[in-house]
DNA sequence: CCGTATCCGTCCGGATACTG
DNA sequence: CAGTATCCGGACGGATACGG
């Protein structure tokens, strides 16, 4: 476990921030309809919506040509991701009324602002995709033996200092 | 909209990064299971584990400690997500052989490594929160008024230098 | 205390057909 | 071209009861 003192400091930092600003939500009731994580990022974290953005993110494109481009999704899913990103203003939908009509959709002021986290956010699940995988591959045949000791591995460490024995109530 | 040189640069910048990744997914086919938006980001999306990697962003805790303070959620909902984030190796959770027994969850060293992005992102979200639900309303009452032609409203420009009319295939 | 098992309603989301 | 309408299976997610 060498990790770098630069690391350990971000770590900290981030972890300050975020307790901080659980904190403040705690106290405004965690109102879902207050909470940002709750109200933003569900819907950032939709099926769908992150990769409408990337693909918008490149230029704007029309319907069918997101279609296309966006692999197995349905119409059904891209009117109605497409209609809850106009509706928190990160894309705009512009219609021209030629025949047969088209309609360009593009990222908003807003919409490209959130490009910034996206990429931070994309970029940890590329770098950590094989690591992740590797954790599903072992957690997965654990499971399928019945979790058993496996005396050598000292990864799951069985703490022998554990916590006080609780106080059984009622 | 007077907008610094600087934010643009940036803007470009994600735009290229998420761009290019965009067309290396592309090139493998899409595949759902090769791709870490679908693969990754649609679980770091789901309901509630953003809310856990918080809480236990500050320090770790115990089942019924988390079930107190992340409001609204089930035993269900937290044993599963809990165990999702165990599976990939965010979270790790680690017994004591107390009676009765405890268990405690807290972030391992990847969990700790998403909190970088997820501040990120958290951040965007409480920034823009008011900004949302302003872009919320506007929709939705545009949508009851059946969504008129307002005249001094250059909100939507209908822009007249449209592009070009497509030639009507076939 | 820390879960699992079961039931059950809701909504997500795909397939298909139809419209302006 | 750009959607809407309808159907429908299955997953999500809450409530409750029970088990180690």
């Amino acid at each position: 476990m060498t990790r770098s003192p630069g690391e350990n400091l971000s770590v900290a930092a981030h972890r300050a921030t975020l307790t901080d600003r659980y904190a403040a939500w705690r106290e405004q009731g965690f109102d879902a309809n207050r909470c940002p994580v709750r109200n933003v990022l569900d819907h950032l974290g939709s099926k769908w919506s992150t990769l409408l953005l990337i693909a918008l993110a490149e230029k704007p494109m029309r319907f069918n040509a997101l279609l296309r481009d966006v692999p197995d999704i349905s119409k059904r899913m891209l009117t109605q991701t497409l209609r809850d990103l106009e509706r928190d203003g990160l894309v705009a939908r512009q219609v021209f009324p030629t025949k047969p009509p088209s309609v360009e959709y593009r990222l908003s002021a807003s919409g490209e602002s959130v490009l910034a986290p996206l990429t931070a956010l994309v970029a940890w699940a590329e770098q950590h995709f094989p690591e992740i995988e590797r954790a599903r591959a072992r957690f997965d045949s654990a499971a399928r033996d019945g979790e058993p000791q496996v005396p050598g591995d000292s990864a799951r460490p069985e703490s022998p200092l554990a916590l006080a024995p609780l106080p059984v109530r009622g």
